[in-house]
DNA sequence: CTATAATCGGACACAAATGTCTTAAGGAGT
DNA sequence: ACTCCTTAAGACATTTGTGTCCGATTATAG
């Protein structure tokens, strides 16, 4: 329900990279491993990530992926944005092409307080927060136990 | 977002079933030409119901497609979880298959009140009541005013 | 009984999402 | 310069969702 798969390994994989120190480029590989999400699939969406500015990427020795200078705030709706193109929650519920105050299918006026609370969430919630949620080692990013690798 | 094409086009012609005199059976083709659908995926979908028991089906002349005994007041959370899965609300927003109340997802204590109230709306309303909606004239089923078709 | 009209059921077709593989290009260390 | 390690990019494969088609089946009307 909600989001993609695509979606969810970004979110985790920014999620895991905030959590590193930063500048210090981290493996797609790595997070691929911490994860247990198919790396070669992974590195396709971090490539994006990259292309839509929100990470930085570096080649060769040492290199790997890093959030961008200043990216740490960006909240979980700037980044689905990147994942599930920037109208995700305008859409209809019901399927509609056109559906507003004025045009409503429905479901329109019950939806459309659930859906505020939505936006709100996702536009309150940014990466570091979500990071130092993991921190705390009371969340887990995966489904082994944040400390669960070797 | 939230709701495979399938699903949406079940709740529509769901609703639009309830919309027509009960025992009266309702052609598929007359279903997909108002709601603007294909009319032979459409079928597939009602047959879908028809196995799940919410629908009935008759074959031949004055055939066609009516809702069941007393199914007008299902719920929407009922209906989709015959085309979604009856999980469908049930799974972790980032994806995991471990995620609960004691191994939790950085947005698992925040996502919960919002699914909760999604759960809710979908609960409280029933065919009926979206049909009765849809009967003042005020709302639309498709991209069409109600009552555009001739 | 026959013709007609509708769903049923399966096979097929197409597209999008997901996942894999290989080669190229670029940066760091020796 | 050379080697190694990394991302970049594109081709390819697989799976799932969406959509189409056709013959079989069933019921009604004449």
């Amino acid at each position: 329900m909600v989001l993609s798969r695509t979606s969810q390994y970004a979110i985790q994989a920014l999620i895991y990279i905030a959590t590193q120190p930063a500048g210090e480029p981290v493996l797609n590989r790595d997070i691929a491993a911490r994860l247990n999400v198919p790396s070669a699939y992974l590195a396709k969406i971090l490539q994006n990530l990259c292309k839509q500015g929100l990470l930085d990427s570096f080649r060769g020795r040492l290199g790997g992926f890093c959030l961008r200078e200043g990216m740490h705030k960006t909240s979980l709706m700037q980044a689905l944005a990147l994942t599930e193109g920037p109208d995700f929650t305008k859409s209809c519920i019901l399927g509609l092409k056109e559906c507003s105050d004025e045009t409503a299918c429905p479901m329109h006026f019950k939806w459309l307080p659930v859906k505020k609370k939505i936006i709100a969430l996702l536009e309150g919630m940014t990466l570091e927060d979500l990071a130092k949620a993991v921190q705390t080692g009371k969340y887990r990013l995966a489904d082994l136990p944040t400390g669960a690798l070797a």
